[in-house]
Parts: structure tokens; sequence; C-alpha cells
DNA sequence: CTATGTGCAAAGAGTTTGCAACGCC
DNA sequence: GGCGTTGCAAACTCTTTGCACATAG
């Protein structure tokens, strides 16, 4: 599959360039797929998407290239519950809607939630980002 | 131990009475270390503190009874990262400090931080509430 | 050529489950 | 006395680690 002409998304191998991350084939492949894919992914869905399509790599390197990825910044990780993380292409913050029946993770357009801090931070600290998760239920009649 | 006098929390049996929880001798236990102790507990640091009061329930049943306060909301669950979930005594919807470098989890004071959700809801969904973590580390010089 | 990355399997942490005994109401 | 709860250990899931081999620059 070549980069499509529609994309509009940076080509996998500048990417990672940009992030003086080493060139290597799974780590392009594993790029492709975050570029072209779905925006949150978790490192499990990943492994199966590699896998379906015949590309599969091993488990631990997904792991190391997600996490590597993440602390590059390149990825951002999302933590909304305990099953897993997800990891999100979008780095530039923005705040999320979560449904816990569904497990799905959507982006709450940008100017969607205004949100600004007022109180310091704690001394001796910097703030690194922030987090915001709208956690949804599927609407129902009547619940327990 | 007695319930003290200066405490001006609700008595842990009140507090599971008005919630509909039967009571037990371990439910009584786990809500008072709740309501007297830290606001900020992991599971596992509570099966620890229990452990050093001489009063060891299994962990499966800290784990049990949290989950079960949490779902009737008594506690409200609160993930930061993948290490472990924190369970947080104070309901009302409020935000946090997370130092990443010391898994410090602290309340922002009511006012400290204002956030609106300007966005509609998916169709079909309800809102349960909304999580905001301010992601801490410790300040430094340089960084890698 | 040397430093780095990869694959595999096995370990690890936190959490949950199954089942018999026990306790609350 | 009946149903719900506890305790214990074993199971489970997601994620990380150790080490030999392969690969990038």
């Amino acid at each position: 599959m070549e980069v499509g002409l529609s994309s509009v998304v940076a080509p996998p191998r500048a990417w990672l360039e940009a992030h003086k991350i080493r060139i290597t084939e799974q780590r392009l492949r594993i790029a492709e797929l975050l570029l072209v894919g779905e925006q949150h992914v978790s490192a499990d869905a990943l492994v199966r998407r590699l896998a379906s399509r015949g590309e599969g790599i091993a488990r631990a390197t997904v792991y190391n290239t997600l996490n590597l990825f993440a602390d590059e910044g390149l990825v951002r990780r999302v933590f909304v519950d305990r099953e897993r993380v997800y990891f999100d292409t979008r780095v530039a913050p923005h705040a999320h809607f979560y449904n816990v029946d569904t497990g799905e993770l959507t982006d709450i357009a940008p100017g969607g939630l205004r949100c600004w801090r007022l109180a310091d931070l704690p001394a001796g600290t910097s703030e690194l980002d922030i987090d915001i998760v709208v956690r949804l239920q599927n609407a129902r009649s009547g619940r327990s």
C-alpha cells in the first residue's frame, strides 16, 4: 500500500525522523498503522491489527515501540480504565469522551470543552499536561 | 480504636447504611480506614494498612469491598496510570494533581480549575462524570 | 563493525474468580 | 435459616524483562 495521495498526514519515515527515532522495518510499519488507522489504539489491538495484515510483529516489540513513541512525544498515553492503555496519535492538548459501556474513546472537538487552571502548582513541580475525560454511559430507561 | 471524638466525619456505620450496604465487620473496618485515613488510597495500600494494624483482611475482600463502595457511590475510582487504581473518598466533582515522579495524588481546591463543556454528548449517551488530572513532574534543571 | 533493535518465552504486578465456610438479619 | 459475604488460592490480563540473533548506519 503506497502512501495515499489523498492522505494529508506526514509519511511514517518523516514522522520518525522528525523525532530522531532510528528507522527500522517494524517501527515504520507501526508508524504507518498509527498514521492511517484509528486515532486511539490499544497496544493489544495494534498487535492484532498487525497480525491480521500478515505483518506479525512480536508483542514485546509493539509494546516497546509504543512506549518509545509515547516517551518521545509521537503519541500520548490515555488512561481511562485499568483494562488497557490507549495511545492517541493526536498529541495536541484535547479532551476525550469515554463510553464506559462500549469502551469507545473519542475526541472532544477543540473548543468543545473549555478549561483553565487558577490554582497554583504544588511547590517544586511543573505541569506536564492535563488529561480530561468525560465519562459516558449509554442512555437507558432505568438503572440498577 | 474507638470512633474518635475529634472526628467530624460520619461514623462508618451510618455511611454504609446511608448507601444501603449491608453491615459486616470487614466493611466497617475498611470504611473506618477510608473515613479517617488519607483521601486517596490504592487497594494495595489499604491491604497493607489493614495488615499493619493487625486487622488482616483477605486481599480479595478488600478489592471486592472497594469495588462495591465505588459502584455504590461511596468512593470514586481515579485512573492516573496503569500501576494502580486510586480510590477517592471525596465523591463530589473535583480535579486532581498527579505527580508522575512521586505517584502523589492531591485534590485541586474547588475553584482552582474552571471547566465546562460546550460540546454535545454523542447521541444516545448520558454523562457520568468528568475526570480531570493535571499531570506534574518534579521541577528539574534539565530533561533528557 | 558496533550499537541498537527484535523476537520469543517467561516473569511480574495488580486485580478478579470459584468455592466452601461463616455471619448478618 | 437463608442469602449474602469472607477467605484463600489459583487464575487472568496486560505489560515488561532477559537474552540470543539480526539489523542499521
